[in-house]
DNA sequence: ATGAAAGCGCTAACAG
DNA sequence: CTGTTAGCGCTTTCAT
């Protein structure tokens, strides 16, 4: 019912309330050394009293903000879930806060909502952003430390997690080939073919030199669509609905995948689909998608545990990669297939 | 390269550099009036020489921060993916970035996480906090604008967006007596039964009403599990093991009915499963979850609208409450029930 | 059109 | 153990 708006007290209020100074105040609001049980009592009473919350952005303003900014591309794709399950556990008991900044739509490499971040004033970035320039990302790592998911190059002046897409890639290509098939689709991001070292670009380019090891070039056929669900299943659509010879599909990943399955699933073709990343739902008995796990959570928990290092002075940079798992599974919606 | 951390240039360097003002930097920075073109670009050159990037930190201590700060329960349920995107449409083409403050795992009601946000100076919070105290939240509204979300008591000191969650309900009962069915079980959250005006209870209530009037309490059976499609899972799966008897379950959202789905066609029961929000992967043929679609996108959008408004000076409470619609869908793996 | 100067809320020496 | 003081980087009158 406060009838003004205040913007609330301030740690002069406080320190003016509880009769003492606003370095007294501001001691017991970071608990710090030397401040006596009668003072540190009485200044709770007086924050209680005025319903007192500290501005970070002052504090920003002399030292840490103890925030953790993570960027994603793409809030949908429950794999970045995952990751910052694992960002978040590692966090858990610090002070740190971790506050995510989704990349708009359509801009394709996500370096604004990383500046955004970064002009916030976190101590700390994590961004998947595979489409952005080293230069770029040299420049953003000036302000504030950063690493970055799912990068496969070696900047010094940022730390990388990536898995091992091309063991991936692999695993899922011999997979199929084991299955016995031969004309083996392969369903990809736009950016697969201009970031040669992103993860999509990897996995890709793998797919090629396998099929081509194989001598099933005949066989390959790459579509391409946008990121999610929806862009994958009219892609798939479309090609179902002209010359489709494919009796496999290797989808980058498995919010792709599952698009896929969508189309498959309604046109009702024998194909079988295998995905990247064993996201939450692809394990639902009703879908069954065959895929190649990458250790999302843990992936997560070492980006920060880089991001705490960095912020403990280390300098060189480090580039962890993380190995992927075949997970076979089966359908009930399609079975045997 | 650059190899000490300089922690990035000031706006007094950038004034320096280019032999101005700092007041004109600021200016520049701005976009304000009373800048002569040669000035722009003179100093736009200095700030792209020192890779200038201008701290919110600083600035918020006179002003805005044009940060929206959205705090969700879980980043796991699609719902919000869609009010997300919602919202982020509604910004589009303004100068707002939106952070996302995930609650902790745990933490029942959300409210750390709300505070962290306005500790960091946003200027607006949306928040997805069914379990907190009006008392709370009223405390929080001090300090920034905000807009629950999904909330349906009227407090006048913040704005909500919510569903019709007793229409819904009906909607979801509805079909399933419809369909012939007596023996309706519930699905939902321990939440339910002490925060009876979060969507849950109602939800759950409505469920309860329903079946007294229709003379079926004794078909009725309410089971509870905690967040999140694996809960929703295992508890699904432990009463079917024991005296199950219910030939149709109410799920109360969309993730608990896909959890539930889960150990339903894992065990091969044929039981009927409405879920609530129509989550984008409930259209999958694969699933073909009947549902109660809530707008989310338009809840979303709203939710950005009301807190612009209040930034403009409005302060009576707004209560918004959008309507449900049935979607039925049948699946391709549990065909015709 | 440009600049000087005050001050936003907080922290971190340093004195007492 | 407690208080004084000097900024942090930016915006914003108010002069010039």
């Amino acid at each position: 019912m406060t009838s003004a708006k205040p913007r609330g007290a301030t740690i002069t209020d406080v320190a003016t309330a509880a009769g003492v100074s606003r370095a007294a105040v501001s001691k017991v609001l970071r608990d710090a050394y030397g401040v006596s049980d009668a003072m540190r009592e009485r200044v709770n009473a007086a924050m209680e009293e005025l319903n007192y919350r500290p501005r970070i952005a002052a504090r920003a303003m002399r030292g840490r903000t103890f925030t953790i900014g993570i960027e994603l591309p793409d809030l949908a794709n429950q794999f970045f879930t995952r990751m910052i399950t694992g960002a978040l556990q590692e966090l858990e008991g610090t002070r740190f806060q971790v506050v995510i900044a989704p990349a708009e739509r359509g801009s394709r490499h996500g370096l604004r909502a990383i500046e955004a971040l970064v002009d916030r004033q976190v101590d700390g970035v994590i961004a998947v952003a595979p489409r952005a320039t080293p230069e770029a990302l040299e420049r953003i790592s000036v302000h504030a430390p950063l690493v970055m998911f799912g990068r496969h190059d070696t900047s010094e002046a940022y730390d990388t997690v990536a898995g091992d897409d091309e063991a991936g890639a692999r695993m899922a290509m011999e997979h199929l080939l084991h299955l016995g098939h031969t004309r083996i689709a392969n369903l990809t991001l736009p950016e697969a073919d201009h970031d040669l070292s992103s993860p999509h670009g990897i996995r890709l380019r793998t797919y090629k030199a396998i099929m081509e090891a194989e001598g099933l070039v005949a066989g390959s056929r790459v579509v391409h669509c946008d990121e999610g669900q929806d862009a994958a299943s009219e892609a798939i659509s479309r090609a179902l609905e002209r010359d489709w010879h494919s009796t496999a599909l290797f989808a980058s990943h498995d919010e792709l995948a599952i698009g896929a399955l969508r189309a498959i699933t309604e046109a009702r073709h024998p194909i079988s689909v295998i995905g990247y990343d064993d996201v939450p739902i692809a394990s639902h008995p009703a879908l069954g998608l065959t895929t190649v796990r990458q250790p999302g959570a843990e992936m997560g928990a070492t980006a920060i545990r880089l991001l705490m290092e960095r912020l403990d002075g280390r300098t060189e940079a480090v580039h962890e990669v993380f190995e992927p798992e075949l997970v076979v599974r089966s359908s009930t919606s399609r079975p045997g297939i």
